[in-house]
DNA sequence: GTCTATAAGAGGATAGAC
DNA sequence: GTCTATCCTCTTATAGAC
């Protein structure tokens, strides 16, 4: 426990809070179009009146729940995994390790809650697709740090942004068949076949450095 | 031009027919919730009446959509990458590229109909998603046989049918970017590194074929 | 098999009192 | 900032004539 938080009582949270909170709930749940206004009211305890104070539409609220993925993707994502190890490699690991919680606690009903809504509104909604990009840059940029930190473990000349982006698009595959086929088999499979790629990628990185 | 169909008169489309054409258009470029009954209805040129005659409702349509798209798998999709190349290997990314030129020619707004549906449906459309999965299996077990065709090109104990997975992650993860960013770079950039991975793993059979 | 008309309800959103 | 009541549209689906 973090105690500069234990001593500060919990504050109830606002309703604005609540909204969001019960909103991001019901989206990755149910997607974005499935999820109705009066669902959320519900879910938040809050009426009508109050969700259009805060926010002036439906579209207005994914906006917020987008920004709020946006606010959490380090403390939530990136700093747990690399509170795990101290390896870069082994962080990217960590990472997918942690996305398979996130589908194990849910039996597969959630993986990566972006890319659920990635499919669903980026033809619609285009301030949420640029918000969807944001944390899919995000999420790469952090990703390709750790790469970089693993200087001559991989290959001189692998680009670290294109390999980032790799591991982004086997997490996003690999969740989606996860949660079709409500198995995390499908997930792990993939998983083991990227550190395959990476065991690959250091051994060829091995043979450059005695060179 | 087939000479055989040639010589068949173009038969005017079924209603049933033009119905599945237009909700597969439709549920692929706006989603299924997103999609109304009635923007069926006038894409296909067709009166309600008639849409309820032949399916009790729009999740039978949908499910009709996904039992075409098991049926087109291996013409539309298997047999052209088979046409285009005897290399075992080459076919995966001749596939690869057929799924490219989809996202190319509808300005990245299409990618691979399926997992677009997957995600969103899965969790309250059960026959449907059971449907996804045929679908996935299928494309999956097409790949696989390739990958068996590469025989010892391929490492000896490498499982055929986990890489043949990993072939259907990297495609949905790539195309999921490329349809939110509305750029295809993020997936030419991850076909390039499953690419690469082919070649570490070719290399590796090799240096087992000489031992 | 197809048409018109319409039911029955849920959807998002607003008004105005408090 | 929150409440109740409600508007209006659009949705899926049906009835019954042709």
């Amino acid at each position: 426990m973090d105690p500069k938080k234990a001593d500060i009582p919990e504050e109830p949270k606002s309703t604005r809070d609540r909204l969001i909170d019960a909103a991001m709930r019901l989206f990755v749940e149910n997607g974005f179009e499935a999820t109705g206004v009066s669902a959320i009211l519900q879910s938040a305890g809050v009426r009508s009146g109050s969700l259009y104070y805060f926010f002036k539409s439906k579209e207005e609220l994914l906006i917020a729940v987008l920004e709020r993925y946006v606010d959490l993707l380090r403390p939530v994502i990136l700093e747990p995994a690399e509170a795990a190890t101290d390896d870069a490699v082994e962080r990217v690991f960590a990472l997918l390790t942690r996305y398979r919680s996130f589908l194990e606690e849910t039996g597969c009903r959630h993986g990566c809650p972006i890319g659920n809504l990635a499919l669903e509104i980026s033809d619609h909604h285009d301030t949420a697709r640029s918000l969807v990009l944001k944390n899919f840059d995000n999420w790469c940029a952090g990703v390709e740090k750790w790469l970089q930190d693993a200087g001559d473990r991989l290959p001189r000349d692998l680009d670290r942004g294109e390999l980032a982006r790799f591991v982004l698009t086997v997490m996003e595959g690999a969740q989606m068949q996860a949660k079709a086929e409500k198995r995390i088999e499908a997930y792990d499979k993939s998983v083991a076949q990227l550190r395959s790629y990476f065991s690959c990628l250091e051994q060829i990185a091995r043979t450059e450095t005695k060179s």
